[in-house]
DNA sequence: CGAGTGATTGACTTAGATCAATGACCGTGG
DNA sequence: CCACGGTCATTGATCTAAGTCAATCACTCG
């Protein structure tokens, strides 16, 4: 399969096709940068291939990282409702986007309010998603935050993750060292919680039914 | 002052204007549920007062708090674009609400794109406040986290921040125990990087200027 | 005044970060 | 075609930041 192409989710398509003419592609090197904290906010993006990082620095001097954005993603979607874009956006791999100027997108809005609830949707989603991300790092031990992102992917059918990229970005993703995730994932499947069969994909196994009153299996 | 009121943040309000009418007020007691993971999504709602908790059940039958609605929130906007709530909310305190029907909202977005496109403003400025709250986690130790964490509590003029709630609650938003918050603010205070006068106000000292080249001022 | 909560500090323990090494797997260029 | 350099996956050893348990004090509220 081709590395890293997927087509736009679909409200990327909507708001590019709303626009249409107006709409234009832009191509990255691995490390261009797309725009930078503190330009003017002209307009939003919709990866269509590659990675973009959006990345902030603290007062402090300090780089951090605030989203890595796929295909499919929307990029800078605050620049709507911006003067001026709030963080870096770089290249993490050569990367294609489209190109959707605020100001033609902002009369698109105006003019469809359809288009302008659908934003809203997808925003309302992301708000949930990242609050969702955000209740996990509270998951302590690493095992029951593991078995919770797992769980996430898999859907609700509890059945079998497929990680979107490698160990080390799910790890970052869910903030662990890719240590300590590999040895969680090892203990979790020496318990016999998850199986490995090709990598990248993960089947979650029901623990006989966590019943409430019953300590430890065995020992200790 | 009163414990716990705020006039709603201009979007609440918008929207509980724009449908007038169809807009009642609920009041909770504390431990009242608001609704059910599952119950059909009716309607949104604003804090009035009081604070209302987000669950989620994982799979597991862990609980995890998704999130602490504060007086001026917007609480279950996803509510407009899906069948059913995704989580449970309960009052924390006794509360006030005021309780928006997803469908005369959603008329009335459709027949005032400026309205839609506030609401999308709103969520997007959540979305992004969410990437910086998650991003914040990355830092390590605690005291870059802390200090991350005032920072942009006391905003980009770098004065002092004024805590919005106990530090007890500091502590969990930025997901460290409480006693890790308090003995990493004293050694902060000892350090002279920031200085506390009032309960709930702390001020940031700058740090003689990071400058890039200098390993350590002294010792080590 | 006693109960409950927040703030604070001490002592102890540990989960997970850090440092380090190895093997598998590519893609790539000579 | 193969050797080399890079990335990912994995595991071991070690160390420490921060969690846990515990006690105390100040404060507010019926």
């Amino acid at each position: 399969m081709p590395p890293e192409t997927t087509e736009p989710a679909s409200m990327a398509h909507r708001l590019a096709a709303a626009i249409g003419a107006a709409c234009t592609t832009s191509r990255l090197a691995p490390g261009e940068s797309l725009f930078r904290q503190g330009d003017p906010a002209r307009a939003i993006f919709a990866v269509l291939s590659g990675r973009v990082s959006l990345l902030r620095h603290t007062s402090a001097g300090h780089r951090v990282l605030l989203h890595n954005a796929r295909p499919g993603d929307l990029l800078a979607e605050a620049a709507l409702f911006a003067e001026a874009y709030h963080c870096d956006a770089i290249a993490a791999t050569a990367a294609e986007l489209r190109v959707i100027p605020t100001p033609a997108l902002r009369d698109a809005l105006r003019r469809d309010p359809a288009l302008a609830m659908g934003l809203a949707g997808t925003l309302a989603h992301q708000v949930q998603a990242l609050r969702g991300r955000l209740a996990l790092r509270d998951l302590r031990p690493a095992r029951e935050r593991v078995l919770a992102a797992l769980a996430l992917l898999a859907g609700p059918e509890q059945g079998v993750a497929r990680l979107p990229g490698t160990l080390m970005d799910f790890a970052a993703e869910i903030g662990l060292t890719h240590e300590a995730l590999y040895r969680t994932l090892a203990a979790l499947e020496q318990a016999g919680r998850i199986a490995r069969t090709e990598t990248g994909t993960i089947r979650l196994i029901q623990s006989g039914r966590a019943s409430p009153r019953r300590p430890s299996p065995q020992g200790l």
